[in-house]
DNA sequence: TATGAATGAGGGTTCATTCAT
DNA sequence: AATGAATGAACCCTCATTCAT
């Protein structure tokens, strides 16, 4: 699954990079408040403090633009996960910790990430798989945390239930921003982080929660 | 919040009634395919059965189509879940009879669903409040049901916890759609519903499930 | 060789023919001016006394206003000819009357013939064969009057003496309009005429020429 | 009708002459491909060997580049036929070489002779005095070798006559590339050559027809 | 009540030309 | 003298909406 070239006119490298993250911060201001098809190329080029012209100097098509928009946001979210993601904690601390993370990133990157679930049923089809592909990747992190509390015998998981717990750990974040009009009147993040950790680790059912000092 | 006016020039209440289910079917079709701005009204019109005139004689704007789409959607949904609902089943078993329903209902309605969730953002700025509180009444529906376990003593929750808790269930049956790509490839709905209630009612801390039958 | 089929939104076939009429008209007019490329789809709309919108419900690309012009233009061309095309001369002056006939059409649509000449390589892929075709159908016209004259005894030429001739006899007319710059300085219609039709059929060289009491 | 003066940027001579060449070449093998319209200034930049910008130092408009190729055409086509034209053969024999060497030079260059047909229309309106003046030339070196042939008395023509005769040489040569979808499917360049020179001498009327062993 | 032709604002994209380096 | 990034006017085309029939 290759990464979709986007095409540009021009050649200095380094200045494309530069041109795409202004493109990138402009677009995302520009599709979390009108969303991709109410937003013009025209308005993204002036958000972005270019011309329409030079615009299209960077890429070919205004897709591609919303492809930038989701391979950088996706790129931004691994980084700033992993980079809070320390060796310090283990156990199903560690697994708490991942989840923390995961919720701080997400609500740090609110708009952006709001805007990608939103919007990328409108990439261009080519660039669906890769986009998908990442999405993937994403859950594969959570997965692999996981994992690892599973095989230091913390956590006694199926496959499959290990699947679906990554899974549930993914949206359990994304719906921080998909739900907010809701969920962000009614909690802090910190209270849904908690919240959310302990259900999504021990369920519902009374006689079942360990207490936990942290959470 | 009262439901939004949708305008129309023709005078017979039923008229009006048959012709919008007309559109609404017709313009899910299209909107499940291409989405909502890459469908036209011509599109809408023709799939439905008529002239892009006579579209306009029961609609003031295409936004008004998508509005319709969304009432039908979530009327149909609450229908559905409803008449899914006996009084049969009491304690947790009640809970996850609701959420077998929803999860049925949702996956029989994916499409319907799946649009409603990729382009409710395109509402018109006045029909999102209305459509947000649909949204409420049918978390409500799976709140009531929790509230009642409650207070039958099956389950013991803060409010807070039961809103987090239905949130989760409404989210984990519209993931099913919105993540399909993914989940619809590794698992059946029934096996989804079985790994998803265990996790939602137990988590996935081991000596804390209990074993049930049916799941 | 199928006619290329222009795309119409408009289903009334009478009215897509008068539209597409002003059309080719308006769009003559502004080609012979400036050109097919510099002839913008709004000056078309305009000079044809419609808007773009209408202009486009009856095309489905600029190109096709171009297909339409030279369709139309070579289907006038033959209908004038052949009304001009008596059966009244026989012989040598048959020949000539198809000459003089076909010098007068181009003539009366100079501008049409020079547009459809300088533009007919911006044509629409597709649409070329179909075209070359008719510009073939034209010269056939030509060349059986020749044949008829060999066939007649009045005339004896090959095969390829006989396309020759007739590719001449066209170009001849042609020419009066790519080459107007001079040549309608120079002469009249009917001076060129009788000119040309002397050169064609006897040559220059001096001894063979038959005296003729009509040029 | 003074040349036109094409600007440049560039101080030195030679260079400005060299440049020129290679953008000549370079735009004549695109016009060919895609006309003047539909080919940019960037490939014809590129096609050139130098960039965008450097195109610009030795030209003032895209127009220019045209008027560039046309009038290298000229000069080249009016070489080569004078080279082609030594003085060793006299009398009908003469104006059969002066057919021949003309049509050999526009088959050898058939694209440029197209391109300059086909885009003169596009020539800046100031050029277009001269460019016809350069046709009237070649026209000219045709027309004055028909003279000849009448001072000499192998002909007996009147000036209308001459110039009618010549405007069908250079025609019949010409045509030869914008029939070319028809004439070079039908006839090899000798064929065509041959043919042609008997109609332009002789006409087609039977009895009139000098065997001649060349043709 | 139904139709569908007409409208034109507005959108995505191109490309000749300029100018700082 | 050479480069190529930047510019924005202008182009082709679409489509929501209207209105006469």
């Amino acid at each position: 699954m290759a990464k979709k070239k986007v095409p540009s006119m021009v050649k200095d490298q380094q200045l494309i990079q530069r041109r795409r993250e202004q493109m990138v911060k402009g677009a995302v201001a520009l599709f979390k408040q009108k969303g991709f098809h109410r937003t013009t190329t025209r308005e993204i080029a002036k958000e972005s403090g270019f011309s329409i012209g030079t615009l299209y100097e960077y890429i070919g098509s205004k897709e591609d633009v919303l492809y930038l928009v989701c391979d950088s946001v996706y790129e931004e979210v691994r980084n700033r996960l992993e980079s809070l993601l320390t060796n310090e904690t283990v156990g199903l601390d560690r697994l708490k910790q991942v989840i923390q993370s995961l919720f701080k990133v997400i609500d740090d990157m609110q708009d952006e990430v709001l805007v990608m679930y939103q919007e990328a049923k409108s990439l261009p089809k080519e660039a669906l798989p890769y986009v998908l592909e990442k999405e993937n990747a994403m859950t594969a992190i959570i997965e692999s945390a996981v994992q690892t509390c599973c095989k230091e015998g913390h956590l006694e998981l199926s496959e499959q239930e290990i699947r679906m717990f990554a899974h549930n750990i993914m949206v359990g974040g994304h719906m921080w921003t998909f739900r907010r009009w809701s969920l962000q009147k009614e909690f802090t993040l910190d209270e849904y982080t908690s919240l959310q950790t302990r259900q999504l680790l021990y369920g519902v059912v009374q006689e079942n929660i360990k207490v936990d000092e942290k959470f």
